[in-house]
RNA sequence: GGGCGGAUAGCUCAGCGGUAGAGCGUCGCCCUUACAAGGCGAGGGUCACAGGUUCGAGCCCUGUUCCGCCCACCA
C-alpha cells in the first residue's frame, strides 16, 4: 500500500499541474454536436485580449466550471464554449501605448495594415495566456471549440447581420449628434460614456438684445461660439416680449434669435435664459431640431477649435473656454461665476472629456429589436437571476436610443460598406479619394463586382469599424457556426444559462437577446445568472493604480514578495503562498452570495486552502487503515453496521441532497456550505474519530464494514465536491481502493439522495452519545485539565433507554471524551467533589478531587443556573402570554413547556449539586 | 431627479417570522499515531435608528441616517 500513501500535507502545486492535461488527452470537455443526452451549454463570456484574467474571471469562470461539471456529471451533453473579444477601442489602446513605449511611434507612422499585423501578434500572445489560465484555474472549457470575435467564421457571421439589418432599414447612415472622444478620436455610443459628478462653475454671460440686455447662464462659456439661438420659456414673463427678437452674440457679432422653448428652459433655474449650441450639446441638438436652427460644428475630431470658431481658431476646448472667458471679462459682459456642481461625460476607455459632435455614422435602429427582448423576458422565455436585475432590463430597454456602432479605429470589424471611387464624390481640394461623408455606399457581403450606379470597379471600404459589442452580440449563435445551420446550433441554441457580471446587462446581455431573437427567432438563453463585482478585501474596486489588484495565478501559484502590490505585500512580506486553484475556487463559490459584492478576503483563501488539506487528511487517514480492503461498489448497507456508520451514511444523504438543492438553486455559497460543513464538522470530527475503534479493533466483520462505510463516503463527497475542486477530489478518487465506474471522477455520476440511507432511528441514538461527550469535553475545558489526563465519568438519567444507549456505544465515549472509566446509574446518590453538566435528561459527573479548585467549579455551575433561569424567565413570559398560548402553533407551545420544564430540571439538578459542593 | 443593493460578533459573511450562526482573528488546555494548515473548550452581538403590523420581527411594512452601485439632457 506505500504507493497509495499520501503525503502529509496537501501541495497543490505538485497536483494541480497533472491532471488537466489528460482530461484534455481523454476528450471529457469535448461536446458531442448531436447526442441522445440532453445539452447543456455555456458560451463563456469572451475575455478581452487586452491583457490577464482578473479575479473577476476567476469568479466566472469558477461558476460557469461548477454548473458544467456538475451537469456534465449529471449526464448532460455539455457544451462550455470558450473564446476571446477582440475589443477594439480597448486592445487598440494597450498596443498603442506598447508601441509608444518600445519603438516611440505611433499607429499612424506605422500605418493601418502594419498596425494591424502588431495587434494580432498581440492578440496570439494573450489570447493563449488567456487560455492557459483558464487551464490553470481547472476550467473544462471545450478547446475543440474554441473562438475568436475576428476569426473568419464569425467575421462573416457580423457581416451577415450587418448586411441584413441594413436591407431591413434597421442599419443607417446619418449625420447626427453622438458622442465624440477627442483624444481617441471616435464616436462612442451611450455606454461608453461614463458620468462623472464634479466641481464646475455656472457663468452668468450678458447676451445685448435690441436695446436690452440678456444674462445666459452656462457652464461651457467657450462653445457660444457655435450658438444659434438663445431660448426662454414662453410663458416667462420677464423675457417673453423678446422672443422673435435677435441677439447679437458677444465676441463673434453674428446675429441669432431669441426662441421660446418650453421643453429645453426651466424658467426656475439660472437666468431662465440659456444658449442654445445645437452641435455640441444633445438638449441643444433637439432645441434646434425643433425650431430648425442651423447647426454650427466648432470644434475638430482633436476637440480642437476650427475655422467656424473665428480668431478663436487652433485652440483646445480648455484654453478656448479660458479665453473666451477673460474677452468677457474684459469687454464687461461677464455677469458672475457661480459654484456649480454638474455631471460630465468621459470616455469609457481614456476618461477625456467626451464632445458632443456632428458627424456621419452607422446607427442600429433599436426599438424593433428592443420590443422582442422585452417581451421574452416579460413571458419568461428568459429568467434573470437574481430577479433585481429584470427592472434594471425592462427600464434601459423600454428607453432605448438608436446604437451607434461605427467607430474610426482600425482594430475591429471593418464595417461593409464599399464606395465607387469613380462616382462617389472627391474631398475638396483632393483630386482621389473618397469624401465619406457625402458619398453614398454600396453595403454588401464582399466587395461588389461593378457599381451599380456608373458601372466603375473599383472600390474602396469604409474605413471605420464596428464597436465591438456589435460582434460580441452574437456570440451564443455566431460561435455556433450561424449563418450555417450546424448541429451546434440545432443541439445548443438556445444556450442554456447566461453567465456575467452585471456591469455588462446593457452592452451585452440586452444586446444578445436583440440579436438572437431576430436572428435565431428563439432567446439566446434560457437564465442569466448575475455574479457580483469583485472587490478587494475593504469592498473596493480593484485597479492598477489603486494597487490594491489580486491576480488570480498568484493565489493559486503564489507569488514571491517583490512581484506583489503593495497591499499584498504587506500581508505577505515574505511572498504569497500557493494557495491552489481549488482552494480559490471554493472561496469564489462560498462567498458568491446572490446580489452583492464579493469582497474577496485572503484569509478565507487560507481558511479553505485548511479545508482542501482536511480533506487530503482524512482520505489519507482513509488510505492508511484500509488495509487490502477494496470496496466492490456494493451496497455498504448489506454489512453490518454500527452505529456511527448508520448515522454518518444518514447525515451524508442529507448533504446529497442539500447539495442538488442548493446548485439546482445557483445558490453556490449554499452549496459550498453543506459540503464543507459535512466534511469537516461530520466526517472528520466524528465519523472518523469513531471510526477508530473499529479500524483499531480485532473484530474484522466491524473492521470492514468500517471500511467500506469510509470508501462510500469519500467517493460521494469527493464526486459532490468536484464541481468546486476539480483537482484535489481527482486525485484522492484515483487512489481509493474501489471499482470505479468511469476512469476519471469528470465523468462519474453524480450522486442522488438515497431515501434508504436515512435512518432517523440512528441519528436519534447519536443524539445522546454526543450530548454526553460535548458535556465532558466542556467540563474538562472550562477546568483546564490537560486531555492527557483520563477522567472517570458518572452518567444519571431518569430515562432507562438513554443509559442503555449510552452503555451499549460506551466504546464511542471513552476516547472521544478521554475516559478511562464511565458508570450509568439512575438519578440519586450523586458523586461529591464532582464537577457536573447537566443537558437534556443526562446528568453527567466528573468527580475531580484534587484535580481543581472547587470554587472555580461553584462559579462554573452558578454561571451555567443563571443561564437556565435566563432562558427559562423569557420562555415563561411568552407562555404567561395569553396571545401566544392562543395563536402559536400548537407543536411551538408544547415545544416551548417542554423546554421550560426541562430548564427548571436542569437547574435543580445543579442546585442540588451546588450543594453537595460547599 | 429616479431606481437598486447594503448596514448582524474585532474582520469577511450566512440567516429573512418562532430561543442570534459560520469561517478567520482572540483567550484557555493540548505536538492524543489523518491533519499544529490540527484537536478540544471558551469569550464575544440592545441584528444602523425610529415607528408600525403580529401572540411573536435581523427577518414583513413605513420613515430616517449613513455606505455603495446603476440610470437620467436640466443650461
Amino acid at each position: 500500500m506505500n504507493d497509495q500513501e499520501l503525503s502529509k500535507a496537501y501541495d497543490p502545486t505538485e497536483v494541480e499541474g497533472r491532471w488537466y492535461p489528460l482530461w484534455l488527452e481523454r476528450g471529457y470537455f469535448t461536446a458531442e454536436p448531436k447526442s441522445d443526452k440532453p445539452p447543456f451549454c455555456i458560451v463563456l463570456p469572451p475575455p478581452n485580449v487586452t491583457g490577464s484574467l482578473h479575479l473577476g474571471h476567476a469568479l466566472t469562470a469558477t461558476i460557469q466550471d461548477i454548473l458544467c461539471r456538475w451537469k456534465r456529471m449529471s449526464g448532460f451533453n455539455v457544451l462550455w464554449l470558450p473564446g476571446t473579444d477582440h475589443a477594439g477601442i480597448a486592445t487598440q489602446m494597450v498596443v498603442e501605448k506598447e508601441l509608444k513605449k518600445s519603438e516611440g511611434k505611433s499607429r499612424h507612422d506605422l500605418g493601418r495594415e502594419e498596425f494591424l499585423k502588431r495587434v494580432w501578434t498581440w492578440k496570439e500572445k494573450y489570447g493563449a495566456r488567456i487560455g492557459e489560465q483558464h487551464k490553470v484555474l481547472g476550467a473544462s472549457l471545450d478547446w475543440t471549440r474554441e473562438r475568436f470575435t475576428m476569426d473568419p467564421g464569425l467575421s462573416r457571421a457580423v457581416r451577415e447581420v450587418f448586411v441584413r439589418l441594413h436591407e431591413e432599414k434597421l442599419i443607417y447612415r446619418a449625420a447626427k449628434l453622438i458622442n465624440w472622444c477627442p483624444s481617441c478620436r471616435t464616436a462612442l455610443s451611450d455606454l461608453e460614456v461614463e458620468h462623472e459628478e464634479k466641481d464646475g462653475s455656472l457663468w452668468h454671460i450678458r447676451y445685448p438684445v435690441e436695446g436690452a440686455t440678456l444674462v445666459v447662464a452656462t457652464t461651457r462659456p467657450e462653445t457660444m461660439l457655435g450658438d444659434t439661438a438663445v431660448a426662454v420659456h414662453p410663458e416667462d414673463e420677464r423675457y417673453k416680449h423678446l422672443i422673435g427678437k435677435k441677439v447679437k452674440l458677444p465676441l463673434v457679432g453674428r446675429e441669432i434669435p431669441v426662441i421660446g422653448d418650453a421643453e429645453l428652459v426651466n424658467p426656475e433655474f439660472g437666468t431662465g435664459v440659456v444658449k442654445v449650441t445645437p452641435a455640441h450639446d444633445f438638449n441643444d441638438y433637439q432645441t434646434g431640431l425643433r425650431h430648425g436652427l442651423p447647426m454650427i460644428s466648432i470644434f475638430d475630431d482633436a476637440g480642437r477649435t476650427n475655422r467656424e470658431a473665428g480668431s478663436y481658431e487652433g485652440l483646445d476646448r480648455f484654453e478656448a473656454r479660458k479665453k473666451v472667458l477673460a474677452d468677457l471679462v474684459e469687454q464687461g459682459l461677464l455677469e458672475k461665476e457661480d459654484k456649480h456642481k454638474l455631471s460630465v461625460g468621459g470616455c469609457q476607455r481614456c476618461a477625456t472629456v467626451v464632445e458632443p459632435r456632428l458627424s456621419p455614422q452607422w446607427f442600429v435602429k433599436i426599438e424593433p429589436l428592443a420590443t422582442p427582448a422585452i417581451r421574452a423576458v416579460e413571458e419568461g422565455r428568459t429568467t434573470l437571476v437574481p430577479e433585481t436585475w429584470t427592472n434594471t432590463y425592462f427600464s434601459w430597454m423600454r428607453n432605448i436610443l438608436d446604437w451607434c456602432i461605427s467607430r474610426q479605429l482600425w482594430w475591429g470589424h471593418q464595417i461593409p460598406a464599399f464606395y465607387c471611387t469613380a462616382c462617389s464624390p472627391k474631398p475638396a481640394g483632393q483630386a482621389t479619394g473618397v469624401d465619406f461623408a457625402a458619398a453614398e455606399p454600396v453595403v454588401a457581403r464582399e466587395v461588389p463586382s461593378a457599381c451599380g450606379r456608373c458601372g466603375g470597379t473599383s472600390f474602396v471600404q469604409d474605413p471605420d469599424v464596428l464597436d465591438t459589442w456589435f460582434s460580441s452580440g452574437l456570440w451564443a449563435f455566431s460561435t455556433l457556426g450561424w449563418p450555417d445551420r450546424t448541429d451546434e446550433l440545432k443541439t445548443f441554441y438556445p444556450t442554456s444559462v447566461m453567465e456575467t457580471g452585471h456591469d455588462i446587462i446593457f452592452f451585452w446581455v440586452a444586446r444578445m437577446m436583440m440579436m438572437g431573437l431576430h436572428f435565431m427567432g428563439d432567446v439566446p438563453f434560457k437564465t442569466v445568472y448575475l455574479h457580483a463585482m469583485v472587490r478587494d478585501e475593504k469592498g473596493e474596486k480593484m485597479s492598477k493604480t489603486k494597487g490594491n489588484v489580486i491576480d488570480p495565478l498568484d493565489v493559486v501559484r503564489g507569488a514571491s514578495a517583490e512581484n506583489l502590490q503593495p497591499n499584498l505585500k504587506n500581508k505577505f512580506p515574505q511572498g504569497m503562498p500557493a494557495f491552489g486553484a481549488d482552494a480559490l475556487r471554493f472561496t469564489l463559490a462560498s462567498l458568491t452570495q446572490q446580489g452583492r459584492d464579493i469582497k474577496l478576503s485572503l484569509d478565507r483563501v487560507a481558511g479553505y486552502k485548511a479545508f482542501t488539506n482536511k480533506l487530503w487528511n482524512a482520505s489519507r487517514f482513509a488510505l492508511m487503515n484500509l488495509g487490502d480492503f477494496t470496496w466492490d461498489g456494493s451496497d455498504v448497507r448489506g454489512r453490518p453496521l454500527a452505529l456511527a456508520d448508520r448515522w454518518i451514511l444518514s447525515r451524508l444523504d442529507h448533504a446529497v441532497a442539500k447539495t442538488h438543492e442548493a446548485l439546482e438553486a445557483m445558490q453556490f455559497a449554499e452549496a459550498a456550505g453543506t459540503l464543507y460543513q459535512f466534511v469537516w464538522g461530520e466526517f472528520c470530527d466524528w465519523y472518523i474519530e469513531l471510526a477508530k475503534g473499529s479500524l483499531y479493533g480485532t473484530d474484522p466483520v466491524a473492521k470492514d464494514s468500517t471500511r467500506a462505510v469510509l470508501v462510500f463516503c469519500l467517493d460521494r463527497v469527493l464526486r459532490l465536491l468536484h464541481p468546486f475542486m476539480p483537482f484535489i477530489t481527482e486525485e484522492i478518487w484515483q487512489k481509493l481502493p474501489m471499482a470505479r465506474p468511469t476512469a476519471s471522477i469528470c465523468i462519474a455520476p453524480w450522486p442522488k439522495p438515497e431515501t434508504a440511507l436515512r435512518d432517523e432511528a440512528a441519528e436519534a441514538e447519536m443524539a445522546p452519545v454526543v450530548r454526553a461527550i460535548e458535556g465532558i469535553r466542556t467540563i474538562r475545558g472550562e477546568s483546564n485539565l490537560s486531555p492527557a489526563q483520563k477522567l472517570e465519568a458518572v452518567i444519571q438519567s431518569a430515562d432507562a433507554r438513554s443509559l442503555e444507549t449510552l452503555a451499549r456505544w460506551k466504546h464511542y465515549l471513552l476516547p472521544l471524551a478521554g475516559l478511562s472509566g464511565v458508570s450509568f446509574s439512575a438519578p440519586g446518590n450523586r458523586p461529591s467533589q464532582a464537577a457536573a453538566c447537566v443537558t437534556g435528561d443526562l446528568e453527567i459527573y466528573v468527580p475531580l478531587a484534587g484535580l481543581i479548585d472547587f470554587a472555580e467549579e461553584r462559579a462554573r455551575v452558578q454561571k451555567e443556573i443563571a443561564k437556565a433561569d435566563q432562558e427559562a424567565t423569557a420562555l415563561g413570559k411568552k407562555l404567561e402570554n395569553a396571545g401566544f398560548v392562543a395563536r402559536a402553533p400548537a407543536e411551538l407551545v408544547q415545544e416551548t413547556k417542554a423546554r421550560v420544564e426541562e430548564l427548571k430540571a436542569k437547574r435543580q439538578k445543579l442546585a442540588e449539586h451546588l450543594e453537595r459542593l460547599k
